[in-house]
DNA sequence: TGTCATTAATAGTTATTTCTTATAAAATTA
DNA sequence: TAATTTTATAAGAAATAACTATTAATGACA
C-alpha cells in the first residue's frame, strides 16, 4: 500500500469517475485502474462498485477512503511540520470568503499580505457560508474568512474582529426620529434583505424579534449586494441593515442615514475558519497576523451581542 | 514520500544505528542509507546527526518522526478496517502481562481464546507495569494486563475486574484472633512485601496509613513470587496481602489463615489496556470478550475500594 | 436493434524506482 | 596504527509504476 494508491483511491471516490479522476491527478486512467486493482487485490476487498453508473464505493469502500483521507492528510502535515520549523511561507493557499466580507476586507489586506510574503499564491474564491463548509471539509480551500460560530465540529474557527450592524433608515422611516435603534423595534416586514444563501441575511433575521417572514411588501428582492439594498432604502423603500466596514465606503451624503444600534450592538463575529486536520498551520497564522494587523486600526469592537450567522440559532 | 521511508526512519530512530534498522526492517544496510537520503532530499532537511554516535535526531528529525508514527500507525489501521469489516480475527497478537496476574489469569482464559480464534498466534510476555507502558508506546505490544488507573494520556483501559485483596495472618499475629481486617490497623512494618518494581506492592503501600517503609525488620526480602511470602508467613515472619484468585490456589490447611477486609474491601482494578492509536481493535475486543467470560464465574466484586497501583496515589 | 459515445480494463512496452552486492570511506576501539 | 564497526557510494538486477494502444463493456439514442 503506497500513499499515491491512496490518493488514487481518494480522486476516484470524489470524481465518481477513473477518467476525470486520472485528469485531476495528472496521470493516465490506465494507471489509475492499475493501482487501484492492485490495492484492491492487497487488502483483498473491493473498493468501487464499478457495476454501477456512476461508479459507488463499497460498504467497505466508505471506510477505506475516511481512513485513506486521515492518512493522505497526515502525510501532508509533515512537509508543513517542515515548512514551519523552518520558517518557510509559500506555496499555494486557497481562501474563501463569503460575499458580504470579501469587498470590504480584501482590499484591506491583500496588498499587504501578497508584499509580505511573495512566495504565497494566494488564490481566493467568493463563496457562501454553505460552500465554504463543503469545501474546507474535502479539502478544496486550505482556509476561509465567514461570520462564525458555525457550530461545526470539523471546522476550526479564529475571530478576526467583531463588526456591527449598522441601519440605514431613509427619511420617510418611522425610525428615522430616534438617535439609536433599538433591537427590539426592529420589524422583519419592514427591513430589506439580501438573497437567500448570504448569512447576512439569516443573522438580520436571528436579530429581530418577529422571525416571521411572510412577505407583506408589494415587491419580493433577490440581491446579492448591499449597494442595490442601499439604493431602494434611498428610494423610501424601507430601512436596511448593513455591516460596519461597508458603511465606511458610503457617501457623506448617504452617512446622514446611518443609524446605530443602543449598546451593545448586535453585531456579527468575522473569524478565519480551516479544517480541523490543521493543514498549511504557517499560512494560517500568517494571514491572521496580517489581517490581525490591518484590522486593529479599522475597526475593534469589543461590547458586542453576537448574532449567530447559522437560521434560527 | 512513501509509507516504507517513513518506517525506515522509526526503525533508524528506534535503533540509533542504520545496519541494526536495516536488519529488524528485513532489508540490507544501503537500501536504508539510501531511502533515508532520498526522503531527506525530498524534505530538504536533515532527519538524522550522523556526525554523533549513536546517531541522533536533528530537532526537526524528532517532529517529523513523531508525525511519521502517526502516519504508519494509521496506515496499519487501514488493515485492521478490512479485517474487522471481515469479521477476521487472525494474525500476531503480543499480550504483556503483569507478573501479579499472570500466573492466576492466564490458565483461565489461555485454552479458551486459542480454540475460539486459532488463527490468532498470541504472544505473552510478562513485564512490569512500568515495561509495559513503554512496550505499548513504541508498538513493541499490542495490548497488556495491568492493574489500573495508570493516569497516562496515551492508554486506554478496559476494566476487566476487580480483585480484592486478601490477608494471610499467621496464628502468632496481632490481627489473628479479628473477624476481619481493618485496613487502618495495618502497619506497612508488618506486612511482607513482594520486591521493587511490582506494582502490588506499590498498591499495599499506598493501603496502609503509616507509609513510611524504614526497615524495622530483621531481614531483608527480595522476592518476585506470593509463595515465597506465603511460606514465610506461615513460619510466622509477619502478615501479607494476597490477590483474591491467589487465595483460591492455597490448600485447605493454609486457606484457614485467609482474613478478608471489612467491606469494602480494598481492591486492585485489573485492566485490558492498549495504546491510544486502537490498532488490532477487533483483536482487542475479541480479548476482553473471552476473559469477561470466563471471569464472570470466577471473579465479581463489586462494592470495593480501587487502591491505586501507583506509587504514593 | 444497431450505431455511437463513454468509460473501464487489459496488453505490451518503457521509464523509473527500489533493492541488492560489492566496495569505499569514515569513525571508533583496542 | 591496525582492526573493527558503521555509513555512504557505485553499478547492476529486480520490481514497480507509468505510458500508449487497444479491447470490452455499458448506456444512450436514433
Amino acid at each position: 500500500m503506497t500513499i499515491t494508491q491512496l490518493k488514487y483511491v481518494l480522486s476516484v471516490a470524489e470524481y465518481k469517475n477513473f477518467t476525470v479522476a486520472a485528469e485531476h491527478t495528472f496521470v493516465t486512467q490506465p494507471t489509475l485502474s492499475m493501482q487501484i486493482q492492485k490495492l484492491e487485490e492487497e487488502l483483498d476487498v473491493q473498493i468501487f462498485n464499478r457495476s454501477k453508473k456512476p461508479i459507488e464505493l463499497t460498504e467497505l469502500g466508505e471506510k477505506i477512503v475516511e481512513q485513506a483521507k486521515v492518512i493522505v492528510d497526515e502525510s501532508n502535515r509533515i512537509v508543513d511540520i517542515v515548512h514551519q520549523q523552518k520558517g518557510f511561507i509559500g506555496g499555494d493557499f486557497k481562501l474563501g470568503i463569503i460575499p458580504t466580507i470579501m469587498p470590504t476586507l480584501l482590499p484591506m489586506f491583500l496588498n499587504n499580505f501578497t508584499k509580505k510574503y511573495p512566495k504565497v499564491k494566494l488564490i481566493i474564491e467568493e463563496l457562501t457560508t454553505e460552500e465554504i463548509i463543503r469545501k474546507l471539509s474535502d479539502g478544496h480551500i486550505d482556509a476561509a474568512i465567514a461570520a462564525t460560530p458555525l457550530e461545526n465540529e470539523a471546522i476550526k474557527e479564529r475571530p478576526l474582529y467583531y463588526e456591527p450592524f449598522v441601519g440605514l433608515v431613509p427619511q420617510n422611516h418611522r425610525l428615522f426620529s430616534e438617535p439609536n435603534i433599538n433591537a427590539d423595534e426592529l420589524e422583519i416586514e419592514d427591513i430589506l434583505l439580501l438573497e437567500d444563501g448570504h448569512c447576512f441575511k439569516d443573522s438580520v433575521i436571528n436579530l429581530c424579534r418577529n422571525r416571521k417572514t411572510d412577505n407583506k411588501k408589494g415587491f419580493q428582492l433577490e440581491s446579492g449586494s448591499f449597494d442595490t439594498l442601499i439604493k431602494l432604502a434611498k428610494e423610501g423603500m424601507g430601512m436596511t441593515l448593513i455591516p460596519y466596514l461597508h458603511s465606511l465606503d458610503l457617501s457623506d451624503k448617504d452617512r446622514r442615514l446611518l443609524k446605530e444600534f443602543q449598546t451593545p450592538p448586535p453585531a456579527r463575529e468575522v473569524s478565519l475558519i480551516y479544517h480541523k486536520s490543521q493543514l498549511k498551520m504557517q499560512l494560517i497564522e500568517a494571514l491572521k497576523k496580517t489581517i490581525d494587523g490591518v484590522v486593529r486600526g479599522a475597526i475593534s469592537f469589543s461590547d458586542v451581542k453576537i448574532i449567530s450567522p447559522i437560521q434560527g440559532k
